[in-house]
DNA sequence: TGCATTTTATAACAGTCGATATAAAACTAG
DNA sequence: CTAGTTTTATATCGACTGTTATAAAATGCA
């Protein structure tokens, strides 16, 4: 029907998700994304629309493969061990993120988020599902007795949420696990059960 | 001696200070800085340098001015209460932040640290203060008894960082007193003495 | 073999960026 | 008043930005 494309989309966002988690959105320049895609800036914009689209496209195969993936498979834990197995995934990943280039979503919150809706939706649905899953952990946990915090479900999933993040943020300036689990232990511990 | 200034160099730098901060360091132009100060590009490259410099100097004024009197003021009060009135403060002045700039230098943080290595100087040292700062309230408050938890001031401390950056972050999208205090009160319920 | 359609590549667009060269203006000291 | 010094203002620099017009190349269908 018509010519064929020769590059693997998968691939081409691939490369242009590591430009933008890397640089972020305003440092990442057409230029850029064509010397490491490999594709011309007019095939670019033929095949994904202009910069932000391509950067929607990459944000939002991230919170798929990256987050709502993460969920998915704690979720098949049991309640208290999803929470721990949650937190000490992200910790390795924090860890061995060598560029630093910290979880892409909480980059987009901050760069992008504030001065477009659009991103702001993705950013909050997705952090309200982070929120979610903990806190139907915690309600569960609560249930079955692994979990015996007083406070309630609401809170401790926001609390949970907030370790998240805050963790998520400072692995880019001080990636050290004393550091990563120190802050994450003491969350954990309130929930009432020690980790082992 | 010579020709005078007829600018006020605090009222310049908080200008640009409002600037840097509402939209980050790439996002603020030169020609808005010059609009939003009143002085012309010529005249800001001569009293403070390049952009980044005057940049610079705005970020070690907010930390001066923001963080360090924070703690300067909050230390003078018991222990525990120095933790929550800490906590109080910056939950309400996130409530306030209408236009959602958060804290200057967890946008400096994400925005620069990362490829700047003055930067990333001044962002470590300033969490360092406030980890510290944390550590010398548990301390003193597992000393005098106010503070019970079983974790130690160094987790604590850690855990209380992470949180406070975490809430810092997470206000920036859902800026909602019921998400900040839910994210914090379990940090504090864990020290031991409930808030009031 | 053409025809239609889509993807490629080249080149260039107008706009903005940070930074500066130049010179006039405003002051003090002598 | 003159000389010296610093701040101002204007204008502009080259580099880079996202984006697109244009046309050639590559396919399937008739």
């Amino acid at each position: 029907m018509a010519r064929p494309r020769k590059f693997n989309e998968e691939e081409v966002l691939d490369a242009a998700a590591r430009c933008f988690w890397t640089r972020g959105f305003d440092g990442t320049s057409l230029r850029g994304l064509s010397e490491n895609t490999g594709l011309t800036g007019a095939s670019l914009y033929n095949a994904f629309g202009d910069k932000r689209a391509l950067y929607r496209k990459t944000l939002d195969r991230y919170v798929a493969d990256s987050i709502v993936e993460r969920i998915a498979r704690c979720e098949t834990l049991p309640p208290r061990t999803a929470i721990d197995a949650f937190f000490a995934e992200v910790i390795q990943r924090s860890l061995d993120d060598s560029d630093r280039k910290g979880c892409m979503l909480i980059n987009a919150a901050l760069e992008i988020a504030p001065h477009d809706a659009g991103f702001q939706d993705v950013v909050a649905t997705t952090l309200f599902e982070m929120e979610a899953f903990f806190r139907r952990q915690i309600v569960a946990g609560k249930a079955d007795g692994t979990i015996m915090a007083s406070q309630s479900a609401d809170d401790l999933a926001r609390h949970l949420l907030g370790v998240l993040v805050g963790m998520r943020v400072l692995a880019r300036i001080r990636p050290e696990r004393a550091l990563l689990e120190g802050i994450v232990a003491p969350a954990l511990a309130l929930l009432g059960v020690p980790k082992e």
